[in-house]
DNA sequence: CACAAATATTTTAGGTTTGAAATATTTTCA
DNA sequence: TGAAAATATTTCAAACCTAAAATATTTGTG
């Protein structure tokens, strides 16, 4: 359970918290405050520039990554939200036409979504466009210090991993 | 700017992109990634444990820090996001009983919010319990690898502040 | 002083998000 | 086979969120 000698303490006397978990929750925050900025300055140039939303952008770019398809429960897995909010944001893709839904072969209820001709070519464009942003408003970040963060927050990431059944 | 020979090269060339800024947009995702597995386990917490949403948590932790109040126009900024969305949350936690708004001496437009008793007891129970699940989600970060996160993204919050005005 | 500009907040319209209920279909197994 | 359980998706209500317009008030300037 990676306990200090605090830690270890506090379980015993109640309620006070240990430095490291206190580092830990500066950590959170800062990650939030970092995801929360980055995420506002890119929503504001898809708006801008690209005029359409984040969400949207994320459904085009998993499955851009996935040529033939996913599921809407692919989808909803991949992009970590919920299934009624896949729904919504296809329909409006689909309304712009950069997407289609595809019947399944051999099972009614469920169907497969992709890219149309003009959704591949306009999130191809956009995509390196979006790289640049990214990179910008990263500037100051070292080719070690990415690697270091990306090491670091994989971590994190498998350790919360959702046990996968079989 | 930060530029290696491949970046710079393509500065010239036109749409190629360099390692740097892949590996950029790798790390970005990856906040991602963990900022949204994280906020939902949290948001699910609240929900169950605490009977309250991410959002109101965050008004009451900013209101908890300024034990004094705060304007609207500081807890929007402060939590970084839009006026509005404060104005719709505070009403609610007004209509709890956790905050109240008090009218501010000689500027009629403003208002400050502060926490009532009652909001003062809750949250600070809560915080506790909030840090606990904080520290179990990130049972795997060490003091090392926190304070080098924490060192990482501060660059980059540092980087991307607004300029301010005087 | 008058009145334009600036400031603080709320309102509005539209999109995003969730969790739970509803619908439709497929699979399981007694 | 035929009902119950499981699965895939949509619908729904409520909350969150943004940008822009509206409202109210204060400040700056000729």
């Amino acid at each position: 359970m990676n306990m200090n000698k605090s830690e270890r303490l506090s379980e015993t006397t109640g309620n006070e918290t240990s430095d490291l978990s206190k580092a830990r929750l500066r950590a959170w925050l800062q990650i939030l405050k970092v995801s929360r900025k980055i995420e506002g300055e890119l929503r504001e140039k898809m708006r801008t520039e690209f005029n359409t939303t984040l969400p949207r952008f994320d459904v085009l770019a998993a499955l851009y990554r996935e040529r033939d398809g996913m599921r809407m429960s692919e989808l909803s897995k991949s992009l970590m939200v919920s299934n009624g909010n896949v729904t919504g944001i296809v329909d409006r893709l689909v309304a712009e036409g950069l997407i289609v839904r595809v019947p399944v072969e051999n099972d009614r209820r469920a169907s497969i979504v992709r890219l149309t001709a003009a959704g591949e070519k306009d999130f191809a464009e956009r995509a390196l466009v979006h790289e640049g942003w990214v990179s910008e408003l990263f500037d100051d970040l070292s080719s070690g210090d990415a690697d270091a963060l990306i090491r670091i927050l994989r971590n994190i990431s498998h350790h919360n991993e959702a046990p996968h059944h079989d």
